[in-house]
RNA sequence: GGGAUCGUAGUUCAGUUGGUUAGAACGCCGCCCUGUCACGGCGGAGGUCGCGGGUUCGAGUCCCGUCGGUCCCGCCA
């Protein structure tokens, strides 16, 4: 084997009459009996390489053997290709290669998918032969892109002072938040490691020891049921600050994704980014994480019903439920089966239905029309911003699952109309979510549990109401989000070991299990912790947004919705022998 | 745990109210071809219709179960 001196993205007219040598697959073939042409692929791009069999037949009769991904090798001169033979659609288009040596490095069986088109291919083919898909241009341009991120969120924090620290992958299991990935210990009998959801209390204790600025990206391992957004091993930045307000914690994000927005897209982001209380997001879009590319805000017209005797209306409003619509700019014109259709969309969302009004030059049409005053629909119209042409979509009944459905429903509407291009770059809706609340509510239990983490802080405004009303104290997280994906998580955290055990008083965790759970993290605030707070940007998401593309497009080697590995098998039941080290033995399942 | 949807040549798909020998394109094999670039032309091989059971004279098609992919709900601080 040579040297190669090229790759296969590279050459151009500059090169012309350079001999060079250039190794990688064989993209495709073209056999015209007198002339044949080779395209050769590697990372790079593509080179077309062609061979004269009435000059070298030696070389043309290795050359009609070749299949496509065999590996090869070629030497020979550039030149140019022949007027009219430009190929504009590729990087090396002008030229190509007359080869004088050709030496085929390796071969291959014909293919479960063809490289190039397997975009088409079956995931389950694909996933099974993940290296072959990690071929294509399009698999291998996600992952360069991602590493460039990554080099940008090390570059970045670097610069400013913080320091990567790795932490432990073999934990303590605590059972707060997710399942946990357990590995069984061989030296202590029945005890387990579990693998990190995230690294949070590492942080607080980096903080504790004085490290100021931290940061890492970091592997977290969570054992829950899976979505097009979720896999069981996911990548997380985690960053962690001492001495910090929320200003300036934004402050570094903001820079950070300005620079990452710049390389991936070429967008400038104007900071600093808007910034939503959590109350408004979810009473104008139903949702912690609206996209704003459109608009669709939600407007509370309960007011306009007051003493309404349409039935549907009354008998929710008697039962203290509100009537919320959104407007559909110019669909007054759906047939009477495309509102059909919105029906069902609405019931998708979890909507028991909704009501539609159109605003039509003979005046209002639908259900209410009639059964209402016109003067009544008028006003509403006036409030949801509506003129002639427009359809107004009304969801009635209990507040917090009309602006639950509707919030679904607001997604699929956008959707289905197309109220937005999602490769448009320039429409980039970017904007942190602030004022979460401290507690969720359990609405059968009433209990509480905690919307972030039992280490958030709270807002000192909401204090005394911590012990009369839990439920409403405003907490200190926030979320950045990005075109209706959530990007990172994060809040100043509790500092005060006092608070914290209070906190953890509030959620139920009794003194005894505080010490034999969190003990060392309760210890480490009493010795001198400092003011702090960070977040947790979900990397892969991050890519995922970037390249508007399923979470396994973006890891290199991902599971299934049954968090398998279809290339390697994994899990997959182990030698009896390593159980027997590990004091394990297995429970046959129940209906076997 | 629940719901939806998909599973037919190597691959992507078609296959009517259940009815003769399950088709096409790409790939593969053979032959032809001097400017192709997803080259083209002619010919050929290739199928346990995911798996198991049932209904029926007859099942790729209908029913039940099961395995797997995807999406959603629950779940994921």
């Amino acid at each position: 084997m040579k040297k190669r001196t090229h790759t296969c993205g590279q050459l151009t007219k500059a090169d012309l009459n350079q001999t060079v040598t250039l190794q990688g697959w064989v993209a495709s073939h073209r056999d015209l009996g007198g002339l044949l042409f080779i395209d050769l692929r590697d990372r790079y791009g593509k080179t077309q390489v062609v061979v004269h069999p009435e000059e070298t037949p030696d070389l043309a009769g290795i050359a009609h053997t070749l299949h496509s991904e065999w590996v090869v090798e070629i030497t020979g001169i550039v030149q140019a290709r022949p007027e009219g033979m430009i190929n504009k659609d590729m990087m090396t288009g002008e030229i190509e290669i007359k080869v004088s040596h050709l030496d085929i490095l390796n071969t291959c069986p014909p293919l479960p998918f063809q490289i190039e088109d397997s975009s088409k291919a079956n995931e389950e083919l694909k996933l099974k032969y993940r290296y072959l898909d990690l071929r294509r241009p399009e698999m291998q341009e996600v992952l360069m892109l991602r590493h460039h991120i990554s080099n940008i969120v090390r570059e970045h924090f670097s610069a400013e002072d913080f320091i990567e620290v790795e932490t432990p992958f073999l934990v303590k299991s605590t059972p707060e938040g997710a399942r946990d990935y357990l590995v069984p210990s061989r030296i202590f009998e029945g005890s387990f490691y579990a693998l990190p959801q995230s690294p949070q209390i590492y942080k607080q204790l980096l903080m504790v020891a004085g490290f100021d600025k931290y940061f890492q990206i970091a592997r977290c391992f969570r054992d829950e049921d899976l979505r097009s957004d979720r896999q069981p091993e996911f990548t997380q930045i985690d960053v962690e600050m001492s001495f910090v307000d929320q200003n300036e914690i934004f402050d570094v994000i903001e820079r950070l994704f300005v620079k990452i927005l710049k390389e991936a897209w070429n967008q400038d982001l104007r900071t600093p980014f808007p910034r939503i209380t959590y109350n408004e997001c979810i009473e104008k879009y139903g949702s912690d994480k609206p996209d704003l590319r459109y608009g669709l805000e939600f407007h509370n017209l309960t007011e306009h019903f007051k003493g309404c005797e349409f039935h549907v209306i009354a008998t929710a409003l008697q039962e203290g439920g509100v009537v919320i619509g959104l407007n559909l700019k110019g669909k007054a014109n759906l047939s009477r089966k495309q509102v059909t259709e919105l029906e069902e969309l609405a019931k998708k969302a979890g909507l028991a239905g909704i009501l539609p009004l159109k605003l039509t030059a003979e005046g209002f049409k639908g259900v209410l029309a009639g059964k209402v005053d016109d003067q009544t629909l008028k006003a509403v119209a006036e409030q949801c911003q509506a003129s002639e042409g427009d359809l107004l979509l009304m969801g009635i009944g209990k507040k917090s699952s009309i602006l639950k459905g509707l919030g679904v429903l607001r997604v699929k509407l956008a959707e289905h109309f197309s109220l937005f291009d999602p490769i448009d770059r320039s429409k980039t809706s970017i904007f942190w979510v602030v004022d979460f609340p401290l507690f969720e509510r359990d609405e059968t239990t009433g209990e509480v549990s905690p919307s972030h983490h039992p280490f958030t802080g709270f807002h000192p405004d909401d204090e005394p109401m911590l012990t009369t009303e839990p439920w409403n104290v405003r907490s200190t997280a926030y979320d950045l989000v990005m075109n209706g994906n959530e990007l990172l998580s994060g809040s100043i955290r509790i500092h005060d070991s006092k608070q914290q055990a209070m906190i953890f008083d509030l959620l139920g965790i009794s003194e005894e299990e505080i010490k034999l759970r969190f003990g060392f993290l309760v210890d480490a605030l009493k010795y001198g912790a400092p003011p702090m707070g960070g977040m947790a940007i979900g990397f892969d998401r991050v890519i995922m947004v970037l390249t508007n593309r399923p979470i396994r497009d973006v890891i290199a080697f991902p599971k299934t919705t049954l968090a398998q590995s279809l290339m390697d098998g994994c899990p997959s039941p182990i030698d009896p022998q390593l159980l027997t080290d590990l004091h394990l033995a297995l429970i046959p399942p129940k209906n076997s």
